[in-house]
DNA sequence: AGGTGACATGACAAAATCTACATGTCAATA
DNA sequence: TATTGACATGTAGATTTTGTCATGTCACCT
């Protein structure tokens, strides 16, 4: 049921259509939140509608329609927003690969904690300007809070990187 | 594809059971890596053993099978986890759930934040006293490195709850 | 006028995952 | 010796997710 409430929570910030949800969730949450797809967003989107959380509020053209979240979709969000999930599902493949890396030989190990180390650097340095250029456009800081974790996410993977390339070396 | 592998790791570590594997997932992945259930799990094994990957080298009592890795299985996960795979699969409804934190009012996000910074703290602590105990007990470092992960990030997490509360508070 | 690329939605089959049901063993203890 | 709880492995149907194919529109550029 994730993807649907990932799909109301988009559209409590403001009305969007399947196309730009499909782009909302490539730019903000594919990397650290929720991973789909168009061919599972206009299906739900659908359901959406049919369920009376979601509604279409404008026809553009080549097709688009436009969804804006309704009162009950909102409620509906609040609701499985705040309920005390303390056992959330992760599926992380990032992750899992770093859990793998001591099945790695040492050279092996280093090899992908650099690549690490990198890509995590570039990520981190990318949502912080992002943060800045927000900020800076006067966006409410509350929005700004999911970047912010992000970018710290990736601050700490990079950190860990460079202390568990640090560990090897001394070993 | 993932189960797969985070399988094979695990049985890259030490041989194993199925049940042995999902009290492993349930211990050290669940929360920050893989989830999967036992109903997952035993098929896959047997597809792994199919596949040559893994092979059942003890039979115990009450029908235990434990099952080792193979040197084509081992070949296969390093292939895996070195593979530079950029576009990783992430599905967290934890985070998901933070990200959706900006769709609530004032007071009810107060009241989520407080909840998460209680929650990463506990799990930071739990993990550090793990962390301790398996450095004393001379477990090698290297694979205490997803551990030490862990601990950093739910470090962040609880760091920014604090954070995120003292913003709502002067805004 | 024709080509290109972003915009826009959808269907469908295959694979992965979940929930619930199902069955039996063994060790400890009351 | 009866009960209980951890050990142990599975199956089946439903749901979710993936990957790919399919189709057409509109704006812009040459």
């Amino acid at each position: 049921m994730s993807l649907r409430y990932a799909l109301l929570g988009l559209l409590a910030e403001e009305p969007a259509s399947g196309y730009d949800l499909a782009r909302k969730f490539e730019r903000n949450l594919r990397r650290y939140a929720w991973h789909a797809q168009h061919s599972q967003i206009y299906p739900e989107l659908n359901r959406l509608a049919a369920d009376g959380l979601a509604a279409v509020v404008e026809e553009g053209p080549r097709g688009r329609r436009t969804y804006a979240i309704t009162d009950t979709g909102r409620a509906e969000l609040r609701r499985w927003v705040l309920d005390p999930n303390d056992d959330p599902v992760v599926r992380n493949e990032h992750t899992l690969r770093l859990f793998l890396l001591s099945t790695l030989d040492v050279e092996d190990a280093r090899k992908m904690l650099r690549h690490q180390a990198e890509g995590s650097r570039l990520e981190y340095e990318r949502l912080r300007a992002a943060i800045d250029a927000a900020g800076a456009s006067g966006r409410a800081p509350v929005e700004l809070f999911a970047s912010e974790l992000g970018a710290r996410y990736f601050q700490v993977l990079h950190e860990w990187a460079l202390w568990a390339l640090d560990h090897l070396d001394s070993e």
